[in-house]
DNA sequence: CCTTAACTTCACAAATTTCTGAAAGAAGCG
DNA sequence: CGCTTCTTTCAGAAATTTGTGAAGTTAAGG
């Protein structure tokens, strides 16, 4: 016997890393199809998958695969590319869609700027709640601008660690 | 008529802020009670509030703001206060608390990287799928220190902006 | 232009979560 | 030491969310 080539792609391995994955993800809030299939395509060797192949993997109706693809997509963790000359699509996880997830919480926290305003105006901005909404508005905007930098710091500190991917 | 005072404490303009910043964190995932028991205290004069004052306030039950502020003290967004000599208590949002729970956050991205490394060891830190796990779980570990630096950052911006509060 | 393969949408069933009322459990105060 | 006041726990009702099967839509290929 050869010592490596190891234990790749044994089905049942890979299953468990999905599903405990996605149990953590689930624990965090994320809705559960979408948790499965993001981490089955992060186990997956090419980084794609088409919507049969999660079906069968995932023992999940086609629907089921649509509704959570559809998820991913909005908040951007997957893309979803046409397989030129069918009518296949394939769902794939970018390394770095990390910050594409991470930049459009941005407009989450954009309409939390605006509801804290609009307190602010409406409850006076000399009265104590609307000194603490001020402070609590100041902050979101500090982590906006930071969060931007941070990213610029992440392009740099993969490079150096895994060359230009 | 003298000018000012305002439209302070006017309960109905504080509803409607309370309502409507509850409802931008709803939909970021937070659980309702939660969300509008968080909007009360932050929009309360003192930013304290009484459970009886916040179940009347917003028409639910004790039983209700009692699991909602269960929550909210374990994900660290208000703190409990035990008013001496008398059974009330009073929750409390500070305004360094958010600092609290984005630390708090950590707790599930280390849970994130367990659950990656041992993908890692289990697909094979040579495939495909473990170099991507792998590069996850880096990115994960960059974003763990750099919020450490951030909240130092922004405690430099806050007593520059606002003073020692 | 018709057939067929793939994805999406829709209505409904199932499971889960969320809130309430009622009862039990602590803790001050007489 | 018992009464009173406030909070928590529990079981169940209500509402919401989630996933399925089936019909509908789009586009490739003959």
């Amino acid at each position: 016997m050869t010592e490596s080539k190891a234990v790749e792609r044994d089905p049942e391995s890979v299953s468990r890393f999905v599903e405990h994955f996605a149990a953590q993800l689930v624990e965090a809030g994320v809705p559960r199809m979408p948790s499965r299939i993001f981490a089955a395509l992060l186990a997956s060797d090419t980084g794609t998958l088409t919507s049969a192949e999660l079906g069968e993997q995932l023992k999940i109706s086609p629907a089921a695969v649509s509704g959570a693809v559809r998820y991913l997509a909005q908040v951007h963790l997957v893309s979803r590319e046409r397989e030129p000359g069918s009518r296949r699509e394939r769902y794939r996880v970018h390394s770095d869609q990390w910050y594409e997830a991470l930049t459009s919480r941005e407009t989450i926290i954009k309409r939390w700027e605006e509801a804290l305003r609009e307190g602010v105006a409406s409850l006076g901005a000399d009265t104590p709640a609307g000194r603490r909404l001020t402070e609590t508005l100041a902050f979101f905007e500090f982590i906006e601008t930071e969060v931007a930098t941070l990213m610029d710091r992440w392009r740099v500190h993969r490079e150096k660690t895994f060359g230009q991917g």
